[in-house]
DNA sequence: TACGTTGGGAACTTTATTTGTTTTTTACGT
DNA sequence: ACGTAAAAAACAAATAAAGTTCCCAACGTA
C-alpha cells in the first residue's frame, strides 16, 4: 500500500530538520521506523530522492505562506512588509544546518531551491513594484532594475556562506538590508507609510 | 615554529562551529588556510586530538564566565539567577549542531564534556544552595539531594538527544525547568526575592 | 493444512569520502 | 647555487553509509 509513502516522508522529515540530512541515515529512519530499508528503497529510489520530495514539499508550504502574505489587501508598502514578516517568521522556524547540509551535499537540490526562490521572489516583488509605482510610493526607477537588485541584496544574505555564527545575526542581517534598499527605493510618502508599520526605523 | 599551533585552533574553531566537526574536513582546513595537511598533523596527531584540544578551550571559558557569575555579591538566590542567566547567554551563541556533532560522532569527547559540566554544576550548586538554606531561602532539605535532582532535569534538557525544533524552544525549556525546580526547593522567603528578578513567575 | 505473498531483519557488496602518510615540487634564505 | 622546510599533490587504508540480496516469519487465502 502506497500510505506507506506518506509515512516516511512525515518521519523522515522529522528527523532530518533535528538532525541534519547527512548525519541522519537511512538505516536509523528504517530501524526507528520498525520498517525495513526494502520498503523505504521500494518507495525512493535513491536517498537524493527522499530528500528532494521533502525540500519541494517545503518549499511548496512556504510558498503558499507568501501567497498569502501577497493576498492582504492594501498598499504595496503593507504588502512588502508583510511579505518580509513572512520570510523572517520562516527563517525563524528553520533548522539553519539543514540548508547547510543541502548546500554541502546535494549542491543540485540547493540549486533547484534558489532557482524556486528566485523565480518566486521576481514575480511577487515586480508586482508589487509596479503597484507601489503608481501609487506613488515607490520612486519610479525601471523595476526589473529594483528587483534585481533586491534579490541579488537578500540572496548574497540569506545563504550558507554568508559567515554567520547565529540565527539572531543572520535575520537582523537580514532585516537592516532590507530596511537599506527599502531606504533607496521608497519617497517620501512610501517612508512615511513604512515607518507607520515599522516603528520609525526608516529616516 | 609553534605558533602554528595557535593559528590552526584559531582557524579551526572558526570553520567548525561554522560547519559543524564532521562536515568541515582537515583537507578543508589545511586549503583555506594555505597550509600543508603534514603542518596540521605535526601540530595534532589526529583529528580527534584537534577537537578535543578546542572542546577544552571552550569549556574553560565558560568555566570562567560561571565563575565570574559565581563571584557576584549578594545572597544565594540571586548567584542562582546570575548564573542561569549566563548559561543562558552561553546556550544562544552555541550553534547546537557542533553539540550534536561531538554527540554524535565523538561520543567519548562529550563524555569528558558531559563529566567536566556535571562536576562543575555540583560544585556551585551545592555551594549556593548551602549558602541560601543558610540565608533561609532555600527549604532545608538534604543539599546532595537537590543538587542531584537539579543537575538531572537540566541534563534531560540541556542535551542532543532531547527533541528539538530550534533553540528558542530549547532555552524556553531550560528556563521553564528552572524555575519548577526552584519553585520546588524555595521557602516563601526564597520564591519573593526570585520574583524581583524574574518578573513574578515564581508564584 | 498447505501455499503464496508481503515485509522485516540481517548480512552483504559497492561506492564514496576522509583520514593519515608519503612523495614531489616549489620557494626561500644563506 | 644549494639545502632545507613547507606546500601541494598523490597515495593507501579505513570507515561509513548507500543500496541489494537473501532468509524467514507472519498473515491471508484456497
Amino acid at each position: 500500500m502506497n500510505d506507506d509513502k506518506e509515512k516516511i516522508i512525515e518521519f523522515a522529515t522529522q528527523k532530518f530538520m533535528n538532525g541534519g540530512f547527512y548525519r541522519t541515515t537511512i538505516d536509523q529512519i528504517a530501524a526507528e521506523m520498525h520498517v525495513s530499508k526494502k520498503t523505504i528503497y521500494r518507495n525512493f529510489s535513491s536517498k537524493e530522492e527522499l530528500i528532494r520530495e521533502i525540500a519541494n514539499r517545503f518549499l511548496l508550504k512556504n510558498s503558499k505562506l507568501v501567497d498569502e502574505a501577497l493576498g492582504t489587501k492594501g498598499n504595496a508598502v503593507l504588502k512588502l512588509f508583510k511579505i518580509f514578516e513572512t520570510v523572517g517568521e520562516i527563517m525563524l522556524k528553520m533548522n539553519f544546518d539543514v540548508i547547510k547540509d543541502i548546500h554541502h551535499y546535494a549542491p543540485d537540490i540547493w540549486r533547484e531551491i534558489d532557482d524556486f526562490r528566485t523565480k518566486k521572489m521576481t514575480s511577487f516583488l515586480t508586482s508589487i513594484i509596479s503597484q507601489g509605482q503608481k501609487e506613488g510610493y515607490f520612486v519610479k526607477k525601471k523595476p526589473e532594475i529594483i528587483v534585481t537588485l533586491f534579490i541579488a541584496s537578500i540572496r548574497a544574505v540569506v545563504n550558507p556562506t554568508f559567515i554567520i555564527n547565529n540565527r539572531f545575526t543572520m535575520l537582523e542581517a537580514l532585516k537592516e538590508t532590507i530596511e537599506l534598499i527599502i531606504y533607496g527605493i521608497t519617497t517620501d510618502k512610501g517612508k512615511k507609510e513604512f515607518n507607520k508599520l515599522n516603528h520609525g526605523v526608516i529616516q
